[in-house]
DNA sequence: CCCCAAACTGACCATTTGGTCAGGAATGGC
DNA sequence: GCCATTCCTGACCAAATGGTCAGTTTGGGG
């Protein structure tokens, strides 16, 4: 793998485990087995380099937004619980560092974009034809599924592997949303 | 009050805000009116003041996890409902610290002293007789409670007052654990 | 009024941070 | 073999951080 690619991989894992502003540049560099400054030239800054690590997930979030617009219909959200169900298990990394750091939104792009499509998607589910409990009820079904996901071992959850997980979680988040 | 207790008070605005790492001890001296010698002299490093700032919030979720113990049949679960609800009401912020910082745990005794708590919590929920499906319902409902709660804005319900929320999440909770 | 302990502060320190820069390897096209 | 471009690094810098300390202010009890 190119020293890029390394920086990057070892960037989202650091980012997740210890958070990014404790994560010093330097501790990628280590972690990652090449110099502070080789950082630097591959990704101008800190925040260049976190908008890379990022962008995979946020391009993922994007399209599964374009592709679930108007949930009007119960087939439509059944549709989109199965699309994010999937999506959150393709970037628990980036999930995570997304859930854990709203408070840089302003200061780092793909942070703030993060949460704007984040705000985006739960206007998508809040169509006006459901009342409050149902959107309250959507909301927390789907920002539960997050969480429980991202936060390690709280559900005792996380040794499990994707294939074993995708489907539960699918079936239980059809159930919390009525769609079963 | 007390520089003490504006201290205390300005700390948990500016953690829950910024996050930890990125709220210094200057920051919060400057926020609460005072020096920043002063905030060591109240408390001697911003370990110990992160602790003090998260001391009420984890004597009510330990008290709570005490009164909750062996939630086997239903309707010990919805009195667990109600009062873990009311726990996210009346402990927003401090929540918010909480959920926002699960790699601090380690370095900070009172965050992983909650996440602690958290796993009791779940493994209280855990009860045997509950099947798969329906623990991580129940994990997903509560981790969701929290998450929503917690984010600010995603939702667009943290405009309401929390006595217009109680309700309605306690209903929502109720439904989504088959509890109505 | 005095005194002493508690409260508070400015100055200071070692360390770490994000970032710059000038220069040294490597690599491929000619 | 040579050259240019890309890749990579050590040395360096200004700023900020957590924390110490010596000393000043403050306020209540004797």
């Amino acid at each position: 793998m190119s020293h890029h690619d390394q920086i990057l991989q070892t960037a989202l894992q650091r980012f997740a485990h210890q958070g990014i502003a404790a994560t010093s540049i330097q501790d990628v560099a280590d972690h990652a087995g090449v110099s502070k400054a080789s950082v630097l030239y591959h990704f101008s800054s800190k925040e260049h380099l976190v908008d890379e690590v990022l962008s995979p997930a946020l391009k993922a979030l994007e399209t599964l937004l374009r592709e679930n617009q108007g949930l009007a219909d119960a087939e439509r959200r059944s549709s989109f619980v199965d699309a994010f169900v999937n999506f959150l298990l393709d970037h628990r990394l980036a999930s995570h560092i997304v859930v854990t750091h709203p408070y840089l939104a302003g200061s780092i792009a793909s942070l703030g974009r993060a949460n704007q499509l984040m705000v985006e998607l739960s206007d998508a589910v809040s169509v006006a034809e459901l009342g409050e409990t149902e959107r309250l009820r959507f909301g927390v079904a789907v920002s539960g599924a997050t969480y429980a996901l991202v936060s390690a071992g709280i559900l005792g959850v996380d040794n499990r592997t994707n294939d074993e997980l995708r489907p539960l979680l699918k079936s239980v988040l059809r159930q919390m949303t009525s769609l079963d």
